[in-house]
DNA sequence: CATATGTCCTGAGAGC
DNA sequence: TGCTCTCAGGACATAT
């Protein structure tokens, strides 16, 4: 499941397609209901064949190409969005069967990106450079996780009633933060998942802040997470380590890597799994140490 | 307005 | 063995 981790790590893993021009988009055949393509395959074909790719970004677990414009004026962006199960690749694809796009290219460092999902909820959009920043500017989604700061946060959720393990799933609050590293970092702050966020302290949201940045770029050292239905790979079809590291995702039942002593419980919060240690993660929180950082 | 729920999609795995 | 059923969770549409 990409989420700000895997996105990043397949961001930089093809670095090489930048000063590329785009030969030819190509749709293979398949029998699964095809991908979403913004606004239709025919246009996004037309519109990028020829143009050069001039930059990639990363707007939170939206993968961005940037591309040049034939009058030198700002250029169109295609916006990948993987979704569940969507890759990006410059190697062979785990299976054809799932191949979804392919940009052929030429003048550069690499020959084709293909675009791989075996669950199809992934989405290839279009976005005309006058449109890029009503689409995906900060009104429509949030500051990236990598960015935000402890005010921000308070600032953006600190009035909701909603629990904060949902809430932080929300991308217009905060973008790039996933099921899974939910999970992760609420366990590194010490707080319980089900705490509302409009409960939490001053202490609670400095503690945020860090534990996002801690284990969001620990996890893109480690490449990211490939689960246990090996489905996430890097551009080059490899397999991410930093579900080695996981302290609770996917780990009900085992003792608390943290403490030593609490079990991994999974709950379910808005229709997903949540995982989390109840010793060092309490419904309360002690009041001793809340109290010294508090406002 | 904020929040909650339903929907899409495929393949793996469970249960019979 | 082969069928049906459930589940996984990204973003967004619709409902409360």
């Amino acid at each position: 499941m990409p989420e700000l981790p895997e996105v990043e790590t397949m961001k930089r893993g093809i670095a090489a397609v930048v000063g590329c021009r785009i030969r030819d988009v190509i749709r293979p055949k398949c029998r699964l209901k095809p991908i979403q393509i913004s606004p239709d395959f025919a246009r996004l074909r037309r519109r990028t064949t020829g143009r050069t790719i001039v930059g990639l970004g990363r707007i939170g677990k939206r993968l961005v190409i940037r591309l040049d414009h034939p009058r030198g004026a700002e250029g169109d962006s295609i916006v990948i969005e993987p979704r569940m199960t969507g890759l990006v690749l410059l190697a062979e694809p785990p299976g054809r069967e799932h191949l979804r796009l392919i940009f052929q290219l030429e003048g550069g460092l690499a020959s084709e990106l293909k675009f791989w999902d075996r669950r199809g909820l992934g989405t290839v959009t279009l976005a005309p450079a006058a449109d890029f920043e009503r689409r995906y500017g900060l009104e429509a989604i949030g500051p990236d996780a990598l960015e935000a700061t402890a005010e921000m946060l308070r600032e953006r959720l600190g009035k909701s009633r909603r629990e904060i393990k949902v809430a932080l799933l929300d991308q217009r609050a905060v973008a790039g933060i996933g099921n899974l590293y939910a999970s992760e970092i609420l366990h590194r702050t010490g707080i319980h998942p089900r705490r509302r966020c409009d409960r939490l302290q001053a202490g609670d949201w400095q503690a945020l802040e860090e534990a996002i940045r801690d284990v969001l770029e620990t996890a893109i050292r480690h490449e990211g997470s490939t689960l246990s239905d090996g489905t996430y790979r890097n551009a080059l079809n490899q397999a991410g380590a930093f579900q080695n590291h996981h302290r609770v995702y996917d780990c009900a039942g085992e003792t608390c890597r943290g403490c030593a002593s609490g079990s991994i419980v999974r709950i379910v919060q808005a229709q997903r799994s949540t995982f989390f240690c109840p010793v060092c993660q309490p419904a309360k929180p002690r009041a001793a140490k809340r109290s010294a950082h508090g406002v």
